[in-house]
DNA sequence: GTCTATATGACGATAGAC
DNA sequence: GTCTATCGTCATATAGAC
């Protein structure tokens, strides 16, 4: 009985060692080739294993795309959710911080890590396979992302930084359109950039003015355009 | 002589008509199974020949991808370019529109061709086929576009609506990032809805206040968040 | 010039031996 | 749990019928 419960567990966490295996190699090869380009082939040629063999660990190859799913809905709602404990804690000690900045570091923590998981990224928010649609299971973290983000604009506007008269759906559902906007338009006409030399990543910071100026509660402090004012 | 010519021009326009029913075959899979669904094999049964006859038409399955995106390109272009127009020409009758109005009949023109051609507009916007770039001919369109709506920009602000000191660079980055942006998010969030019910293309009236505020030159007549506070 | 017949190799997937 | 064998489908290439 004790002999066969041990090895039972310990096969069991060799399963889970290989399963993690099979999706690092996945996303490494959807990082060089696209999600699209993902082949079961490839992934047991880098095992050194057999194709059928990884039907051991996923039913099929859409099942894969669904663990692969769940994976990156849960880091980048993981890394969300870091920040957005910082921000808080942070504006209890800075509590004259200007809603431009609080958002502008918001934002930069989510677009730095789409961009430099575009993978991820690209199975999460556009639709790169024919007939994949996530499970519920797997859909749930980047509900509860949403969720939280929306949690964390109710805080800002509790402590006034957001507009009082503002539809927390219609900010989140902005947030969203200007967030995923930038990461879409980076890494579909310069996948190479990287997050601090993208021409679009560098568009961040006027958009989250443009952001803050609408839905903000005070004026900005800050000139309308004064960015692009130092340039004349 | 005469007798040669005849034919040879009559089987160039058959030749360039099959190419056309291709090309409408191709995106009509393209609608219903993504860009990345499509194959060669389907398109050969609807046009009842078999798969290597294609072949004769496009030299791969890039080339016919590559004529897809020109094709995308060259008719947003045309939809863009004749609204643009219009536009400009109703601005000499009614000068009084606000920069909000106008830049929301430009916003939904745009945006309304793209989740109602969702099989071009992935092609174009996101990046669904591994290893796929469109050639220099192909992308020609798209790049004269993103020309054309820069000196709307400029003609917008030679008349007084864009605020003065801004750059046309930036308003045009924003601008891409945010139409797409929309697009993006209605498409694989909700590709069902259609542009009068998504809850993203829903989104435009805000984004363009927003927009308009941040770069237009006078202030906007209607207060700002107008729209919110008369759901409270 | 246009299309078919045929073949190749890769793919996702299944069945069954060990 | 991994293998081999196999199936059907895919994009692609070539040779040849008409």
């Amino acid at each position: 009985m004790t002999t066969e419960t041990v090895p039972l567990d310990r096969r069991h966490r060799r399963r889970l060692e290989t399963i993690e295996e099979v999706l690092d190699h996945a996303v490494a090869i959807m990082t060089t080739d696209g999600v699209a380009g993902l082949s079961l082939g490839e992934i047991a040629r880098r095992m050194g294993i057999r194709t059928p063999s990884l039907y051991v660990y996923f039913p099929s190859k859409h099942a894969l795309y669904d663990a692969l799913f769940a994976r990156g809905a849960r880091e980048i709602g993981q890394v969300v959710s870091d920040e957005s404990a910082k921000l808080l804690a942070d504006l209890d000690k800075r509590p004259q911080r200007s809603i431009e900045e609080v958002l502008l570091d918001a934002a930069a923590v989510f677009v730095r890590w789409a961009v430099e998981h575009p993978a991820y990224t690209q199975l999460l928010y556009w639709r790169p396979v024919p007939g994949f649609q996530p499970s519920a299971e797997s859909f749930a973290p980047a509900i509860a992302m949403v969720e939280a983000s929306k949690q964390r604009f109710e805080e800002l506007q509790r402590r006034g930084l957001i507009r009082a008269g503002a539809s927390i759906e219609e900010v989140q559902r902005d947030w969203v359109v200007l967030m995923t906007g930038v990461v879409t338009r980076q890494l579909a006409n310069e996948p190479q950039a990287g997050f601090d030399k993208g021409r679009f990543t560098s568009a961040l910071s006027a958009l989250i003015d443009m952001f803050a100026h609408h839905y903000g509660a005070q004026p900005s402090t800050r000139t309308r355009g004064s960015r692009h004012a130092r340039q004349r």
